[in-house]
DNA sequence: GTCAATGTCATTTTT
DNA sequence: TGACATTGAC
């Protein structure tokens, strides 16, 4: 088994202990850096060697991609034909739901939604309601509304004396009924079904304890309330669990993730064994040092004291310059330099804490260095595909009334605000999908636009490959007309982009199960898989580097108010979990760490300036500077 | 019903 | 700054 630095490696001590421990409930806190993904596929193929049947194994994942990464290392010879189920949590369990949906009252063909879907749709309940929209601000009750469901709080339950609360009940039943009316789960559903299931159906939590005897789950500090009772729910019969985290980079608290699952995971498997992986394969001396003052400055955390036998390496360069444009230009710089000193612009990552700093950098990056934002948008965000995708998901299933409201006009059809209007109070008063509803409006009146809409969507269904599916909803629609008329290059991307997905639809229809309904489920629940085959610099937040690594790390905006940021201030957890990010961040660099502020940034249009990040300046202590250094950005060196 | 111009507002992180 | 909604002219 070779490792990333392509050298042969073998297994440390405590490595070893792990991967060889007994079939008993195990917790492994695993370091950054410190092998841990090694130990897991080790592991795995440790238990399928020994006999366990590899399709008996469910693996965890945090992210899709480590799910790939873990397939790949999973020995195929040992566990020939069979393969052990890898997924995220969401994915999952929306295998699951597929194969029980109607026990819920779902069909199998049900839709997920996604963030932006269900804000979409919360905005109109909103304006169905006639609240004010002012207040009703649907990305705040989306994150309301989640934090009630993995709360497992009834929304029946709550007092509705003040009359806020009451509209954002009234607001989240609308929201239930027209989830139920399209035939579709939000990420939350995913999981809440299957533990209903589950609880509700003793035959089938039994089924997937059998089917899913042997378990392993990554990153278990990011788990919350619901996927750690799911968890105990398939642990409990067998006993067979191993859990993989660190507390030291839990950082979606926001999420609802919630590393005191450590504890609790203790506290119910109290004969569980503890294994503790502290060698760090990753980065330098200096790196590792920095990132332990650093993090060492919170309370609560299990103690735990990273060490290397890697090279002292270089010292980190702590840059302090005028403005975010300078900050940019230095990046730019940064890359020239170490790119001139032979490195691949792959091998060179910027993290930012929020989307919108990447603009900037990105001004002075293009046409200059290569360059990719990992994930800014998911691809599956973008708007030409959203509406492709609800062409397709239209065709699935019609009474998917999201679908149809986002595309009956586009391209134009003349089926403006005033005829959907018709059409709900069609659909009201029949009790049926907005599709019906428009065939039953057609009998009663002419709208030639509409007619062509249903008439497309009603011959698609009778296609049954998904290629020729595609080919048709994008022609036949005018899709593609349209944005071939438009002209442009914002339009010539979105071309190029639906191509892409044409690829990728091409790709999937080769595949074991190339049904439509997979393929949109990968759709809803994949993070990009970027091709990382090309040579480019990668840009991302701070949030979506983990688990990553590269050799050198350049993080941006290490500003009080930025790292941390502001809105954390208040908030002593809050600070803490600011604090883990940084600390995800540094951990990530294997030999050269960059860290940048700027004095001076533009925030929401308007120009602010901002002191250096305590972060830094608890060890930076030269810099105890509001402003220092002007534009010329010379390094600030600390050597330990 | 469409389009362009103007106004308003928000900015954390994401499966 | 820019995304997005609303307004007013066709």
């Amino acid at each position: 088994m070779k490792n990333s630095n392509n050298s042969y490696v073998v297994l440390n001590k405590s490595q070893q202990e792990a991967v060889f421990a007994d079939d008993t409930p195990m917790i492994i806190f695993a370091g950054a850096g410190s092998g841990k993904t090694r130990v897991l596929t080790y592991r795995i193929n440790h238990l399928i060697k020994s006999g366990v049947p590899a399709n008996s194994i469910l693996a965890i994942t945090f992210t899709n991609k480590a799910a790939r990464e873990m397939a790949e290392r999973i020995d195929t010879v040992v566990s020939g034909r069979q393969k052990p189920t890898i997924g995220t949590f969401h994915s999952v369990c929306a295998r699951i739901l597929r194969e029980n949906a109607h026990r819920l009252g779902y069909s199998s063909r049900f839709v997920i939604f996604d963030g932006s879907d269900q804000k979409s749709m919360i905005k109109k309940i909103v304006k169905e309601l006639e609240l004010s929209e002012s207040f009703y601000k649907p990305s705040m009750l989306v994150s309301i509304y989640s934090k009630y469901r993995r709360d497992m709080i009834d929304i029946e339950s709550i007092d509705v004396t003040s009359h806020y609360k009451a509209g954002r009940i009234k607001i989240f039943k609308r929201y239930e009924s027209l989830k139920k009316e399209s035939d579709g789960m939000d990420f939350d559903d995913l999981l809440l079904n299957v533990v209903r299931l589950f609880e509700e159906n003793p035959d089938l939590l039994e089924f997937y304890r059998e089917r899913f005897r042997h378990l392993f789950v990554d990153e278990f500090q990011d788990t919350n309330a619901i996927q750690y009772r799911l968890i105990r729910l398939l642990a409990e019969k067998y006993r067979s669990i191993c859990v993989v985290g660190d507390d030291d980079q839990s950082i979606y608290r926001f999420r609802g993730a919630d590393s005191k699952n450590i504890e609790l995971f203790m506290k119910d498997f109290p004969d569980a064994a503890i294994f503790k992986l502290e060698q760090n394969y990753r980065s330098t001396k200096a790196i590792l040092e920095f990132a332990h003052k650093v993090i060492s400055k919170n309370s609560h955390r299990t103690d735990k004291q990273l060490w290397t036998e890697n090279p002292e390496g270089e010292p980190i360069d702590f840059i302090r310059v005028g403005s975010d444009r300078d900050e940019a230009k230095k990046v730019l710089s940064i890359i020239e330099t170490e790119h001139g000193r032979g490195r691949n612009y792959s091998d060179i990552a910027v993290f930012y804490r929020m989307n919108s700093q990447s603009r900037i950098i990105e001004l002075e990056l293009t046409g200059v260095v290569p360059y990719k934002i990992v994930k800014g948008h998911r691809f599956y965000d973008r708007r030409e595909i959203k509406d492709i995708i609800s062409y397709m998901q239209l065709v699935l299933n019609r009474n998917n009334n999201v679908c149809f409201e986002r595309i009956v006009n586009v391209p134009s059809r003349k089926v403006g605000k005033k005829t959907i209007e018709l059409l709900r109070e069609e659909a009201l008063k029949n009790g049926c999908s907005l599709f019906d509803a428009a065939k039953l409006f057609l009998k009663k009146r002419k709208n030639a636009g509409l007619d062509s809409f249903i008439g497309l969507i009603e011959k698609a269904e009778k296609i049954g490959s998904i290629v020729e599916l595609f080919d048709y909803l994008i022609e036949q629609s005018g899709y593609m007309d349209m944005l071939k008329n438009e002209g442009g290059t914002v339009s010539e991307n979105r071309i190029s982009n639906i191509l892409e997905l044409k690829n990728a639809i091409v790709e999937h229809s080769k595949k074991e199960d190339g049904s439509l309904e997979a393929f949109l489920e990968l759709t809803a629940l994949t993070d990009d898989s970027n091709d990382i085959s090309e040579d480019n610099v990668n840009l991302m937040t701070l949030h979506a580097s983990k688990g990553l690594e590269f050799p050198v790390v350049i993080i941006v905006g290490t500003d009080d108010g930025i790292i941390p940021h502001s809105n954390s201030f208040s908030d002593p957890e809050q600070l803490q979990e600011e604090r883990r990010l940084f600390y995800v961040g540094i951990t990530r660099a294997k030999e050269k760490l960059y860290i940048l502020s700027a004095a001076s940034r533009m925030i929401a249009g308007s120009l602010s300036g901002f002191a250096a990040s305590r972060f830094a300046r608890e060890h930076f202590k030269e810099n105890n500077y509001f402003y220092f250094g002007g534009n010329n950005g010379e390094p600030i060196r600390k050597y330990w």
